[in-house]
RNA sequence: CGCGGGAUAGAGCAGUCUGGUAGCUCGUCGGGCUCAUAACCCGGAGGUCGUGGGUUCAAAUCCCUCUCCCGCAACCA
């Protein structure tokens, strides 16, 4: 029953904040897929992680007044973090990689010298315009204007050191390997990275920084610490034990079989991570499969919109099985997918409810009343019986090609057919109408043996994406141990001893939608309250200006003449200027988002006008208006400075 | 003309690669059943498959045009 290995990988979470459902989407069907893989009988290496290095991990620490460390070890280990949120959504990964364990950081400077030793990681210079007051560093293609495109001051050459991938060395074979092989999926995904990465050309990638400290130092160039990417991309050998005595797995399960990834990061993983592999000689894993993202209410989940839908909640409120399964279910994994609490409880109350849960209740509950739970041998089959047999084999054959693609949703649709067959099938037969007639009780007895190995069948079946409910299942049948596995997936009238049923609570009880969405609502507003403080502003400069220079900024009241949105783009307006001196200015501003155009003619505002002018999309702005920004409840608020009318065009403010 | 995805019944989606009676779930209307969790089963209504053109005996499907939506990118000096 030995059919090989079969080693699947999550990404490595970056633990700067909670994770949330979108998250546990992606563990979920590789929980699934890993599941199925061992019930096939494969030797499964399942791998999970966190990846917790980087400046926006250094950031947060600093806010948050801890370590790095600490800060990411609460998240991870810590009171409903990454590990509690994966033992409450039942996961079953094997192992758990995060990127500051010892054995990792050792082997990723062993990994990062080989490629240093073998050539394709070399020391360059960052060709670098620099801007003094952002202390940043800018490639000739993020100028703008030839100036810094943070402050648009005049920026300097200037070099620093770096290391260099020779990703530009691999940009051929990658490109193969994206276009002529089915290593990419799905499909669709390819022309955007060969389109929007590689034709364009691909350059070296810089794979150092110095310009934070929470990496993986450089262990032959103090000061530099690994690129992030190199570092994370590299958890799927080193978790295994490659350049490392933590693991003696990397001879077993190296290729991996596949990585699931979210589709912002298919780009690391089907170019950067090839190009290394081919760099050091080793064999690249050979599936990357690019699932979509789960949106919530049709916009993108994301913490400024305060719609970030949290597990815990929704696991604790319906139970894991029931969330595992609407995920799996609900969306296509190559797509997109539109999360709505409505549709959670439709799903679960449709078809946990109303098709699986109550076709166990009736079933058990009709062999309790007429057999008394015990079902003996014997039986008298009927033609119908042979239809439920055939589509319980058709169901399974396509559930496994399903599967093996990774089409979780259309999988279960399979089991579905099965389930809504099944309690067909009662109306068709009527067990009641034959419970009344003693001569018909082996007809009777056969039905009941049909129905109990449908369900059978149907929970080995779902039994990846829903194992505590298998189980539950099982034990309702009192089907033995033997009859649980794939071995015994195939629908057999024939086995004899198996059902012992009992009947018991339903085992998903109908939720009352309306109720449910209330709370949940509630609930929601309720985090988002916590989290997010009521107005927060800018910390005030610590740093004087002197006196001269700030008398160089010329502010000076302008009057709105014209107002018209910038074509194209989402954030300007672009503004006509009385400015005092008889010439119309123009100034671009990003400020769409907060104010219609119309509502602005007419308006005194307050402008500096001697800053250098600017190209935005095109147009030359003249300047900056002034305004106000605060941030309410985590959502960005701007008001323009907008004084009386009573002062005229050109007055300097001073 | 930046890259990509999408538009199919009131809602959410499949079907498009490989042209041949337009399908699934929910909702809705009517009927049946009483084993079951107000559950289950059957039937009906509801679609000019975003627009306009082309290829074809035949187009949701292939080709071209246009419109709208959503990501990413850019822009928010």
């Amino acid at each position: 029953m030995r059919k090989g290995t079969f080693y699947i990988t999550t990404p490595i979470y970056y633990p700067s904040d909670r994770l949330h459902i979108g998250h546990a989407y992606c563990t979920v069907a590789t929980d699934a897929m890993a599941r199925y893989k061992r019930l096939c009988g494969y030797d499964v290496m399942f791998l999970t992680g966190t990846d917790e290095h980087g400046q926006k991990i250094e950031d947060k620490a600093k806010e948050a007044g801890v370590t790095p460390q600490q800060y990411v070890d609460n998240i991870v280990e810590g009171p409903r973090g990454v590990k509690d949120l994966w033992k409450l959504m039942n996961i079953s990964n094997d192992r758990f990689i995060r990127t500051t364990d010892d054995y990792h950081v050792a082997a990723i400077q062993r990994i990062f010298r080989r490629m240093y030793d073998n050539g394709d990681i070399y020391k360059g210079v960052y060709k670098g315009k620099y801007c003094k007051p952002c202390e940043s560093f800018w490639t000739e293609s993020q100028l703008k204007d030839g100036k810094c495109p943070d402050c648009g001051r005049e920026v300097v050459d200037a070099e620093e050191e770096a290391y260099f991938f020779r990703l530009s060395k691999y940009a051929g074979r990658v490109q193969d390997l994206l276009e002529n092989t089915d290593f990419l999926q799905p499909r669709s995904r390819v022309n955007e990275m060969v389109n929007n990465f590689i034709k364009p050309g691909l350059e070296d990638l810089c794979v150092s920084r110095t310009s934070f400290t929470w990496g993986i130092p450089v262990d032959f160039d103090p000061g530099h610490v690994v690129y992030v990417w190199i570092d994370a991309l590299s958890n799927y050998i080193t978790a295994l034990g490659f350049d490392n005595d933590a693991y003696d797995d990397y001879e077993k399960y190296w290729p991996a079989d596949v990585h699931f990834v979210g589709k912002e990061i298919v780009r690391f993983h089907s170019i950067i991570w090839p190009a290394m592999l081919m760099s050091m000689g080793l064999p690249l894993p050979k599936k990357v499969y690019g699932h979509g993202w789960l949106n919530f209410g049709g916009e993108k989940m994301s913490k400024s919109r305060g719609n970030v839908v949290d597990p815990y909640i929704l696991a604790e409120k319906f139970g894991v099985d029931a969330l595992r399964f609407f995920m799996l279910r609900t969306f296509p994994f190559g797509s997109d997918g539109n999360f709505t609490n409505e549709l959670l409880i439709q799903t679960i109350n449709t078809d946990l409810a109303n098709d699986l849960g109550n076709l166990v209740s009736r079933t058990t509950a009709m062999a309790e009343k007429y057999f008394g739970g015990k079902l003996p041998a014997g039986g008298e089959l009927a033609e119908l019986d042979g239809e439920m047999k055939a589509l319980a084999d058709e169901v399974t054959e396509n559930y496994r090609t399903q599967m093996d693609a990774f089409q979780f949703s259309a999988a279960l649709g399979e089991v579905w057919r099965l389930i809504s067959r099944a309690n067909k099938y009662i109306d068709e037969t009527m067990p009641w109408a034959l419970a009344k007639d003693e001569a018909k009780k082996p007809r009777l007895l056969a039905v009941m043996k049909n129905l109990c190995e449908a369900i059978r069948v149907s929970a080995i079946l779902i039994s990846p994406v829903m194992p505590d409910t298998a189980e539950a299942i099982f034990q309702r049948l009192g089907v033995p141990a033997d009859g649980r596995n794939w071995d015994a997936v195939g629908f057999d009238l024939e086995t004899e001893g198996y059902w012992d049923t009992a009947t018991g609570e339903p085992l998903f009880p109908r939720i009352d939608m309306e109720a449910a969405i209330k709370e949940l609502e509630a609930a929601a507003a309720e985090a988002k309250k916590a989290a997010l403080p009521a107005v927060e502003v800018e910390p005030q400069a610590t740093e004087y200006v002197d006196f001269d220079t700030f008398c160089k900024s010329d502010f000076r009241a302008v009057k709105v003449k014209a107002c018209e949105h910038v074509k194209k783009s989402e954030k300007l307006l672009r503004f006509t200027l009385d400015d005092g001196t008889g010439v119309d200015r123009q100034i671009l501003s990003g400020i769409a988002k907060w104010y219609e155009p119309e509502q602005l003619v007419g308006k005194t505002l307050v402008a500096i006008v001697n800053l250098p002018p600017r190209k935005m999309m095109g147009l030359a702005s003249n300047g900056m208006l002034i305004s106000a920004v605060h941030k309410e409840k985590g959502e960005e608020k701007l008001n323009l400075l907008m004084v009386s009318d009573d002062i005229p065009a050109g007055a300097k403010m001073c």
